[in-house]
DNA sequence: TGCAGGTTTCAATTAAAATTGAAACGGTGG
DNA sequence: CCACCGTTTCAATTTTAATTGAAACCTGCA
């Protein structure tokens, strides 16, 4: 399955060594490690997810460890990213029911694939995690617009109104938000 | 280090100092370094600009300073790049046009209004961060195309299919991304 | 019960940002 | 030309987040 490997001299690949990936496994991996950023998900989620969606079969734990040359602990974190995010799903559905049918069954590792909706992936996203920071958020602003009243005599009356309708507008981003957001996420 | 932060003797305020705000103030910049920082921005930016939200007067770059208890160094950053973002303007328009007409002018500092309108924020962040980035993933998708192609003869013919038709999907992605943003741009 | 993968945990380490502060940079009025 | 004020720059530092690796933890099997 490796191609010749072993770049050696010639190009060097600079901040991604990729020493265990074909050009184009490397490319898309490359892809996803910046989107993920821009997410601000560590990067080893990125170079895991990509690595799957470069790979027509699924991959299995330690596959990943040595293509991408993490450490266990890394891929460990990585996996449960993607899985909690909904970006990968087990291959074999959990099923045991075909009975103990064989001899040289040994625990089998968990088969991997990326999963490559993108309806799938970011109503996902939406949900785990603009969601959750909107539910902070209105906690928040909640806080804030008591601190507001209780500021109240501090203020001038033209500051107080001020702020007042800044608060208001702040809301208002809010709640389009918390309706606009679980919309979209139906939507996909 | 320090398995636990050894409270010691310190009356140093903890994680969030606040020392120069109101509880109003506080509250507001909470909310803007959470949003900063889900859009992966430094802290202080969000800091900065929680405190001109929350300020109903134009602030100078002293009194940032001061108020935030921030560095030269992070203030003039921080300004900077939520200038760039158009997320806040010169309070004064940059007219000299009055004349030299006064005696004791001294150089006057800049000061510096929140913008809070919605649509104007979304709109230079989608123009500076999101349109910049999909413009570098065409560059790499073209890349990884490429690279499929010549690994053509190393792939069997039902991983390349299966390969072909994940990096058309991506490519999906991408045209619809940059299709859509720049629309929701306009619409905003 | 003991063993053998496979996976998770978590303290220690390393890497990556962000922050600081001192020095340099205008530009303006004296 | 000089001195001053507001601001920017940038190397050094601090803070924060990600990664590592060894040990613990399953779970099914012999």
């Amino acid at each position: 399955m490796s191609t010749t490997p072993s770049i050696s001299a010639g190009q060097t690949a600079p901040v991604t060594p990729s020493p265990q990936l074909t050009p184009f496994e490397a490319q898309v991996v490359e892809v996803f490690t910046d989107l993920v950023q821009l997410l601000g998900l560590p990067k080893s989620v990125g170079e895991i997810y990509g690595l799957l969606f470069a790979t027509a079969e699924p991959l299995v734990f330690a596959e990943i460890e040595r293509k991408l040359d993490l450490s266990k602990g890394s891929v460990s974190q990585g996996l449960r990213t993607l899985r909690e995010l909904g970006a990968i799903i087990p291959a074999d559905p959990e099923l045991d029911l075909g009975g103990t049918h064989s001899g040289l069954e040994t625990p089998r590792a968990t088969r991997w694939v990326a999963v490559v909706e993108l309806r799938r992936l970011l109503g996902s996203l939406l949900r785990e995690r603009l969601v959750p920071y909107i539910k902070r958020q209105d906690q928040r602003m909640l806080a804030a617009t008591q601190s507001l009243i209780a500021a109240e005599p501090d203020l001038t009356s033209a500051s107080l109104k001020i702020l007042q309708s800044r608060l208001s507008k702040l809301e208002t981003w809010q709640a389009r938000a918390s309706t606009v957001l679980p919309l979209i996420g139906k939507m996909l």
